[in-house]
DNA sequence: TGATAATATGTAGCTTGCAACATATTAATG
DNA sequence: CATTAATATGTTGCAAGCTACATATTATCA
């Protein structure tokens, strides 16, 4: 089964089990597992970070992203506030009780990370690291660009 | 950035960007990138397969692909018919339809498959696939049993 | 300055994924 | 044979992803 199927599915199949496995994990903490990826990276940034940064970091759509600030709003995880400076932005801040389960999400996601990845060598570890990114690449994804790449048809 | 987002999300992030790239390329055959997974898959065992068959090769629930199914079938692409001996099953054919446009689809799969290992050796296509398999495999999946690995505590 | 473009976000409606419930049918067990 | 298990599927309600459209704000430029 699994010998043939394109790897394009392989992919979405491992990445839905990966879900699955983190969401099951971080019930106690009222998390889901794409939630608990964010909600980590604007508690290191809190303040210092906007939904579009969101955005860029995770290769999400604004709409992905406004919803997913919404349900961590609503439970209290964040804070949105209009920029002053620029009234098209929004500053996000992880409120105190984002600060308080911070270090036991960091904590479940490195569990995460050690359990799929146990019995890889750090070398197979970076290798799957750099094919993954050698696919976004071959994708149009450009890490340095704000968005994916720019084709020639566009212009 | 992508240098520290956790393999997790790394996955994630690289299944969400294969799948817009083949609902892109799909379009004209009025297909997304699930659908035409599946289809093909029925293309090749049309009659011979059940909506179970299909959860376990693409490691799904059956809510799901329930929902895939309504949709193939809404759209002409597959037909249900239960089971004579067995009243439970529903055995699934692919329509005239389906057969027509499935030379259409095996190539956007392989031609999805071409342009995101572009730049691969033979030995890191399969290498891919192979750490794939091992975080399936770490994370309880058993491709031999009919679902994920039953743990001890469940009994 | 005033019109236009770019930017940041929101909303609506869809697909795909899940868990949890329900139903119907077959298998197993007493 | 009757009761209980297991199996296959359906339904509901949710999260998370998208596109397409809308709005408000800032930037650009003629």
């Amino acid at each position: 089964m699994l010998q043939q199927i394109p790897i394009g599915a392989l992919i979405k199949i491992t990445a839905n089990e990966i879900e699955q496995n983190m969401n099951a994990m971080l019930t106690d903490v009222d998390l889901t597992a794409a939630q608990s990826h964010v909600l980590h990276y604007i508690c290191r940034n809190s303040g210092s970070v906007h939904q579009r940064d969101v955005e860029q970091e995770f290769n999400l759509s604004h709409a992905t992203v406004s919803g997913l600030m919404d349900r961590l709003e609503s439970k209290g995880f964040i804070r949105r506030a209009r920029g002053e400076a620029d009234g098209r932005c929004i500053a996000l801040f992880a409120t105190a009780l984002a600060q308080e389960y911070e270090e036991r999400i960091h904590g479940y996601i490195k569990e995460s990370e050690a359990l799929m990845l146990k019995g890889f060598t750090p070398e197979q570890a970076q290798a799957l690291r750099r094919s993954l990114e050698n696919i976004l690449s071959n994708l149009g994804y450009d890490p340095r660009c704000r968005r994916k790449g720019v084709k020639e048809e566009d212009l």
